[in-house]
DNA sequence: GCCGTTTTCGGCCCGACTGTTTTCAGTCG
């Protein structure tokens, strides 16, 4: 079984986890916290690297012992060390940390005196009301370790971007109505353009925070206050988003939105550069002392730091700071910048609006041209196309481009990568097209070496230009294709060809690590809808939050190109 | 366990809220 680096990370959480329920010294604890969380972002496969003979690379973070750790992983799948840990303690014990309100010291108590070392202890042991006797412990506590366990299966529950925006900014907009509010922002991995979020963290300024308490708890989705302060409040809204609510004054704005933003890990990094320069950074502000230097804006606690401002996005402790330091970070996509969209489709296929619909559609949002991507003969149940219907719809767009203006249509086909690597349609069709994106809808699960030569095969195809949806990946559904993803970046390069990211707020794919990569590999992506309405285009934005966590900027990106610089690049050359 | 134009040893980010206490430890973000 191949070794992932979100295993090596696991195991590391794992660690971190039984050594923290032991009280082991809290910074072991947090090296192994940090090597699970720089591990598993990490942008290379590290026990493919280490099976191929190279060295482990230098990873901030990994010093002696963890890199023979990762060694050991890698090779035998296990941690001796880890298996040495589960000797002292039960495998189940991590589960009890999960359960808000329990950390490490709670749950040493919970098996120290009552054995408690599952969830279903737990539960037995709060039943039998055996838990509020405990030193430390009382009848509250015991009663949310039973609502917690009732709802656990909700808890680890995470929202997509586009699903907590509704929630969050209805809720914001409430709380901006109130008398003396004069900011709301949402912050946290919201405003750094996640994915999915798994709570919101609102920041509000006003002088005084009692009414804007008033009004967030009181709020008519909130369906349970969780806590509640002068300067913070948390709820959970009816839908089970966690809402965190907090309150400071406008000389702390920019300090506290930059706190609240995040990721913890780049509060991490601030602080400790705060501390070098003998200064100190809360949420409140930037002192020297006990007076204050910065806070006002986000520029100015980074300018007091030394560092121009960064865009939320890079906020991820990925080098982002070391970045900023050295020299400008680069100027991010944005939506404005795309100036066509090459992945849609109509009703030919399994789309729900006519090629002109969807024309008119994409020229009203800015688009200068648009690349109709039908599916190919092979997904029967979405009417994929077979050579006589492409050919008779390149007919009609022939047709269309001769009428509309404002708009250029392109002459495509999304075709299916068979499980062999050939193409769903013959060579001499797609010849004809102005380009083919090709795409894996099927046999997700081949072995890794199976699925890579899969897709390096799929690219060698002459008329070959776009991998779609690269990993097929599918947010709380399918995983990531397993494949060699670096080789089949730097295969790309070699045979001239791009890759998609897919703005479907499910399939955001590829994924932001492998933008980066892609870049360094100088491997254009595509940013494209995959639209199947005419209303779908206003995914792109997604796609576009997405391109940026992965540091791409226009020059990265194929479809800002014009018309007349794209179309010779959509021709294979090699 | 990691790391070093302060350091190879002695540091390692910081504050709010809760529940249990009766001045604070634990948890969380």
């Amino acid at each position: 079984m191949p070794i992932h680096n979100a295993d090596i990370a696991a195991i590391f959480e794992e660690i971190a986890d039984l050594l923290e329920i032991q009280g082991a010294n809290p910074f072991r604890v947090r090296a192994y916290r940090n090597a699970a969380r720089t591990v598993g972002e990490f942008g290379r496969d590290l026990a493919a690297l280490l099976a191929r003979g190279q060295a482990l690379p230098k990873i901030p973070g990994i010093g002696p012992d963890l890199a023979r750790k990762i060694h050991e992983i890698a090779s035998t799948g296990k941690s001796s060390f880890l298996e040495r840990l589960h000797k002292e303690l039960p495998e189940t014990i991590t589960e009890l940390l999960h359960i808000p309100g329990l950390g490490p010291k709670k749950v040493k108590a919970l098996y120290d005196q009552l054995k408690v070392d599952s969830l279903a202890d737990l539960r037995a042991a709060a039943e039998a009301g055996r838990i509020r006797e405990l030193p430390g412990f009382g009848e509250k506590t015991e009663r949310h370790i039973l609502e917690a366990l009732a709802v656990r299966t909700d808890t680890a529950r995470r929202f997509k971007r586009p699903v907590a925006a509704q929630y969050a900014e209805a809720l914001a907009a409430a709380l901006r109505a109130v008398p003396g509010v004069t900011r709301v922002e949402i912050a946290g991995s919201y405003r750094r353009c996640r994915e999915t979020v798994g709570d919101i963290d609102l920041l509000v300024t006003a002088p005084d925070s009692a009414p804007v308490m008033a009004r967030f708890t009181g709020y008519d989705e909130v369906a349970e206050v969780l806590s509640q302060g002068d300067t913070r409040a948390s709820v959970v809204l009816r839908c089970g988003l966690q809402v965190d609510l907090r309150v400071v004054p406008e000389s702390s704005y920019g300090a506290a939105l930059a706190y609240f933003t995040g990721s913890k890990a780049h509060n991490i990094t601030l602080r400790k550069r705060a501390q070098a320069r003998g200064l100190k950074l809360n949420e409140y502000g930037v002192f020297r002392g006990e007076t204050s230097i910065a806070g006002a804006t986000e520029e100015s606690v980074y300018a007091a730091l030394g560092l121009p401002w960064i865009p939320p996005e890079l906020r991820e402790d990925r080098g982002e700071v070391e970045w900023a330091e050295r020299g400008p970070l680069p100027t991010l996509i944005t939506r404005a910048d795309l100036r066509g969209d090459l992945h849609c489709h109509t009703k030919a296929s399994d789309g729900a609006n006519t090629l002109r619909e969807m024309a008119e559609a994409a020229r009203s949002r800015g688009l200068e041209y648009l690349a109709i991507t039908e599916h190919s003969q092979r997904l029967r149940m979405v009417h994929g196309l077979d050579s006589a219907r492409l050919l008779k719809q390149m007919d009609e767009i022939d047709r269309l481009n001769a009428e509309l203006s404002g708009i250029v249509l392109f002459k495509g086909i999304e075709v299916d990568i068979l499980e062999d690597g050939r193409l769903d349609l013959p060579d001499e069709v797609l010849g004809r097209l102005d380009l083919v994106i090709g795409a894996v809808h099927s046999q997700f699960d081949l072995p890794p070496a199976k699925q890579t030569a899969r897709l390096l095969k799929a690219m060698d195809h002459p008329h070959f230009t776009i991998l779609a949806h690269p990993t097929t990946r599918e947010l709380d559904k399918r995983p990531p294709l397993e494949a060699d993803w670096l080789r089949i970046i730097r295969h790309a390069r070699e045979r001239g060809c791009y890759l998609e990211l897919d703005s479907q707020p499910d399939r955001l794919d590829l994924l932001d690590t492998w933008c980066r990569v892609a870049k360094e590999e100088g491997v254009l992506v595509a940013i494209n809808s995959d639209a199947h309405s005419v209303h779908d285009f206003d995914d792109l934005v997604w796609g576009i939050g997405q391109a940026r966590r992965g540091w791409l900027t226009r020059e990265d990106v194929l479809n800002t190109r014009p018309l007349a610089e794209l179309r010779p690049m959509l021709a294979r050359t090699m």
